[in-house]
DNA sequence: CAAACAGTTAGCCCTTGCGCTAACCATTGA
DNA sequence: TCAATGGTTAGCGCAAGGGCTAACTGTTTG
């Protein structure tokens, strides 16, 4: 677990930005070209391949070139990744709930952004 | 499900830097003050704020103050916003797994898939 | 061959992120 | 009361993010 810590840096940052996420959802259904991926979104090319490349650097695809046409396949390392990350919090999260909700019940900690006063 | 995408930008970026995950891993294990979190950082306290602060906009943590000390508290529903996206997506994927295994294996992109032999 | 197509490169702009210092409250404890 | 403690505010510097245009390369295709 906890493999290559510096590599999540890229994997959730990639996740950041809706441009991404959609491309990542349209290539969990299958395989596409650029310009395919590109269609859906009021954005110049270049622009768009910035975040193709974003996706590719961090490792959330695998692009290939064939002719003039670069086709993208979503990779799954990033996915399980995420979810080993999750799960490390989970760990923790469970070996505690106790002392959780001692807390939460004797301070009463409140969602306001300004402090409530005493 | 995908209740509020533009929330997603946030809580995904918070995770994109080591310090805010080192951060929830500490928070995971129970509430902790500022000060007692940024110890194990090498870090001007300001800075460190920016995290703490960070974290609280995104909604990954919720703090309060009281006297002159601020203790922060994890939260849980950036936790799962992020695993009904990984569901989401597992979906999409899980419904076309023929067609990707046949990617994988097969890396060249063919007009007509290949049917299998028997 | 020439035009259309699919990307690519280069460079510009503005905003945000992430670190710093210096100086400044506001509680708390001696 | 006065110093130490625990944060906070203000501002600065630099790198990276996310968008654009203009111009270019390398395939198809009519």
């Amino acid at each position: 677990m906890a493999q290559y810590p510096e590599r999540l840096n890229g994997i959730f940052q990639a996740l950041a930005d809706p441009t991404r996420r959609a491309v990542l959802g349209r290539l969990s259904r299958g395989p596409a070209t650029v310009s395919e991926l590109a269609t859906p979104f009021d954005m110049a090319l270049p622009s768009f391949m910035k975040h193709i490349h974003f996706l590719e650097d961090s490792g959330w695809i695998r692009t290939r070139k064939e002719g003039r046409v670069r086709t993208c396949a979503i990779e799954k390392a990033p996915f399980t990744a995420v979810e080993s990350w999750l799960a490390e919090q989970q760990e923790l999260w469970e070996s505690r709930t106790d002392r959780l909700e001692q807390f939460v019940t004797e301070h009463t900690v409140t969602t306001h952004p300004k402090d409530t006063p005493p």
